[in-house]
RNA sequence: GGCCCCGUGGUGUAGUGGUUAACAUGCCUGCCUGUCACGCAGGAGAUCGUCGGUUCAAGUCCGAUCGGGGUCGCCA
């Protein structure tokens, strides 16, 4: 019955006179009482279908009762609209169908909401309907988008030679990082499964299975609070392979990119991408992630200001820290209230202050330049090259305070600039990230990639001795100051892995009973090998101009974690916490 | 866990502590054969998120709480 249907954008000048079947829901309808206009949508666009009482007769009547959402199925001539009753604002805005048959398929209750792309409904009615906020072609385009990338990935990595592999989703919980989602045992008292945060040790172990070259689109879930770009749950493109170097992977990534961003948006994406240390980028940019569509780069002046009378800056260099500062071009006449606006902005990174300094037609305009000597002032100057006009801004603390707070305030000050170019991609990767940091919470060194990524060969010595400064052989990708995706060639042999395990602060015990079996795979001929994981839903956001990663997933969760729609989490029946063996606290207290 | 913002008919907003809470849109009814954000006329629709406090009087002020968003911590 349905199997002659046409969808809305194949109709078209070439279809006039042709008697079609279309399937959709009304978008709108303009009654006219003798005549009745209706737009009809489907997922491939808009048409406009008139009833008219010659053609429908009886039929007439059931035009009558369309209302918004409802779903019809018509049969009607393609005409050409008559002249200056074309709508140059629709696609098939050059004809129209005249209605002979109407089906009503089903009735729809008035939405929430009109179903347009310019919402101005509160999220939350959005994602309680989110059935119905789905039908808006925005969202649609969304996940037609969503479904080339995936498609574009898959038919790469099976050019490549790639199995696509699922890896399981009840895991042993290994929490050395986000805390896990636990699943409860019902046949084993008392124990729980977790939900993978990745299919990292599993892909180690698919290469030890001599799998070789590996993907999965796979669904990753962590316990931890939410943001714009991130969810509880979300999907992250996984690749392992073995026999690799860092030189096989980053150009076979890019490849990657390339073939994505022309075949979803017909832009060209230039090759190889420009490197940075993890030590350059932060120095340069106060990010492991730069935005390089600009400069404003960070200035070290911590040599400069470290004897001069100001004591901030002078004591954070004696105590081992940094002075940095940032030169805002042709900003002197920021007001003040701006300028402390800003200060704000950098306490939010930690930063105790930021200092400045205007340079004004008339000279000199800041609060620190009593300290700096006539000599000193000229030197800091020079060396952040400042013209009249510019603001700089300082910052001191230690290194990494210092560097993140400018980073952002880098970012910040281009935003209000506007000096970020639209439309261009900045592509790149940062490598030699540091392999261990120490947390002061825990007291005790964590891996900064994860505890299975290689440190660089030179510096395998240094772990004992001076553990922050062995870098591994670990790199992200970047786009547009966006973290895309980051890998690292992995450790393969038992002897480095407990090395590192134990620099971790995992006794020998500790980490048999957590990582064991991967411990004794490694001992089973385990190839070198290395991978990458790449946030699918921050690239679709990226691709799609969407600045949430909500609007990039079907049904996706609040900040909160909760799903607005289907009420998760919920309480369960007494039968099933039964049934698992678990007594929770808040029921033993007696709230509800 | 911290900080910030938001919560008023279905939806989006307005609303000096003081009458019957306003406007737009949507919805319903009637009229209308060329609209495309159709038009015209009429109508229904709100316990102002919840609880408590201040006050003669609270949508408005205060506190708590719930829900939503942003962000810091956190996210190997």
């Amino acid at each position: 019955m349905f199997s002659e249907r046409i969808m809305n954008n194949q109709l078209g000048l070439d279809k006039v006179g042709q008697v079609v079947r279309l399937l959709g829901w009304v978008q709108r309808r303009r009654d006219h009482g003798g005549l009745i206009f209706v737009d009809l949508r489907d997922r491939s666009g808009i048409v406009q279908v008139v009833f008219g009482p010659e053609k429908m007769g009886e039929g007439f009547s059931n035009a009558e009762s369309l209302r918004s959402e409802f779903v019809v199925s018509i049969q009607g001539q393609v005409i050409a609209r008559p002249e200056g009753m074309i709508n140059p604002n629709l696609a098939t805005g050059t004809i129209e169908i005249v209605a002979g048959a109407l089906e009503i398929l089903n009735g729809a209750k008035t939405p929430p909401y009109y179903l347009v792309d310019q919402v101005e409904v509160d999220e939350t009615v959005r994602l309680k309907h989110r059935y119905l906020d789905l039908r808006r072609p925005e969202m649609q385009a969304v996940f037609k988008t969503r479904h080339q990338v995936t498609q574009i990935m898959r038919n790469f990595f099976d050019k490549q030679g790639f199995y696509e592999i699922e890896t399981p989703m009840l895991i042993k919980s290994s929490p050395e990082g986000a805390r896990d989602y636990l699943v409860p045992s019902r046949v084993h008292p008392g124990e729980f499964y977790a939900l993978p945060q990745s299919p990292q040790i599993y892909k180690q172990l698919l290469m030890v299975g001599g799998m070789e070259k590996y993907f999965q689109i796979a669904r990753c879930f962590r316990d931890e609070d939410l943001r714009a770009d991130r969810q509880p749950e979300f999907t992250q493109l996984d690749i392992e392979m073995s026999f690799v170097e860092v030189e096989d992977i980053l150009p076979m990534m890019e490849q990657l990119m390339v073939r994505i961003f022309s075949e979803t948006m017909g832009k060209s994406v230039v090759t190889p991408f420009p490197r940075l240390t993890y030590k350059e980028a932060m120095d340069r940019f106060g990010s492991d992630k730069p935005d390089m569509r600009f400069g404003m780069e960070l200035t070290d002046v911590g040599d400069l200001v470290a004897k001069t009378g100001f004591k901030v800056f002078a004591n954070a260099v004696a105590n081992g820290g940094s002075v940095k500062c940032i030169c805002a071009k042709g900003c002197s006449g920021m007001p003040r209230r701006e300028i402390d606006d800003l200060a704000k902005y950098v306490s939010t990174y930690r930063a105790k202050g930021l200092a400045w300094i205007v340079m004004a037609e008339e000279g000199i305009k800041s609060p620190i330049a009593k300290f700096f000597t006539e000599e000193e002032m000229n030197a800091l100057i020079e060396r952040v090259g400042a013209e009249t006009g510019d603001i700089i801004f300082f910052v001191a603390d230690t290194y990494l305070v210092v560097s993140e707070a400018l980073g952002h305030l880098r970012l910040e000050l281009a935003k209000r600039l506007s000096l970020i170019p639209e439309d261009t991609l900045n592509f790149l990767w940062v490598t030699e990230f540091p392999l261990l940091e120490y947390d002061e919470e825990q007291q005790r060194y964590i891996a900064i990639h994860h505890p299975f990524t290689a440190p660089m060969d030179e510096d395998l010595l240094l772990l004992e001795t001076e553990p922050l400064k062995v870098r591994a052989k670990a790199y992200d990708m970047v786009l547009n100051g966006i973290e895309l995706g980051g890998g690292s060639i992995r450790i393969h042999r038992r002897g480095i892995q407990e090395q590192i395990f134990s620099a971790l602060g995992l006794s020998p015990e500790e980490s048999v009973d957590k990582f064991g079996y991967l411990l004794e795979a490694f001992e089973y001929g385990t190839p070198p090998h290395g991978g990458v994981a790449f946030g699918l839903d921050r690239l679709i956001m990226l691709l799609t101009g969407k600045d949430n990663i909500r609007d990039v997933i079907a049904f996706p969760k609040t900040q909160s974690a909760s799903d607005l729609m289907a009420h998760a989490p919920s309480p369960v029946a007494d039968k099933q916490l039964k049934d698992l063996h678990i007594v929770t606290k808040i029921e033993a207290a007696g709230i509800k």
